[in-house]
DNA sequence: AAACAATATACCTTAATTGGAATATTCTCA
DNA sequence: TGAGAATATTCCAATTAAGGTATATTGTTT
């Protein structure tokens, strides 16, 4: 997630990623892989260098996926909200045979 | 994930959800107790079930993450294409003076 | 080719997560 | 109050992920 929220900002490449996170240069490697590997980066060489940015699908699949949760709890909060409603009327029947409001 | 995915279609009880999951009912009340504990899910005791479901915020704050990296990548193609624009213009100048194209 | 720079890999150790079985807790119902 | 149901908690083993150091790989420069 530290190397996500930093190409945020633009590319970089290895040397710098580990830099700016302080971690070395091992770990910036292995974690760039994988999060290569799992297409949330694409990595360009140039020279000996490896520059690595975010990929844009990924995030819009995300977007997807997290719009249809919330349509779907819209949806759910308006019945909830209705059984709330009809919840109430029964209560306040409740409530004028109770000795205590 | 395989709980979020679950009470994305309505609340269960932690029983329910170790049946449909096949896992031990340990295991929900674990997982379930971190999701909670994290804001992901609320939980209402009822009896002696807990019922648990879904929370709407953390849904609301992800859809804002992605979108505000959707709207920098955005951005940032748009600068990218102006500078492939660039450097086509210099490579073909570059290739003008080489034996090989 | 030799020295150097940047990165990736391999191997090992340590930390964190996950899962299982047993048990405690809380509630219901007779 | 006692039995049973539903859930949480505890303790332990196993799996997985993370971090460190050394080294391999690739490219550059002289």
């Amino acid at each position: 997630m530290a190397i996500v929220e930093l190409l945020r900002d633009g590319e970089l490449t290895v040397g710098e990623i580990a830099g700016r996170l302080e971690i070395r240069q091992p770990q910036a490697s292995k974690h760039l892989k994988i999060l290569a590997d799992n297409g949330i980066l694409e990595m360009k060489a140039e020279a000996n260098r490896r520059i690595y940015k975010l990929r844009a699908e990924p995030f819009q699949s995300l977007e997807t996926w997290v719009k249809s949760f919330e349509k779907i709890m819209g949806e759910r909060y308006d019945k909830l909200d209705e059984y709330l409603q009809e919840m109430k009327k029964v209560e306040k029947k409740k409530t004028k045979n109770n000795k205590r409001g």
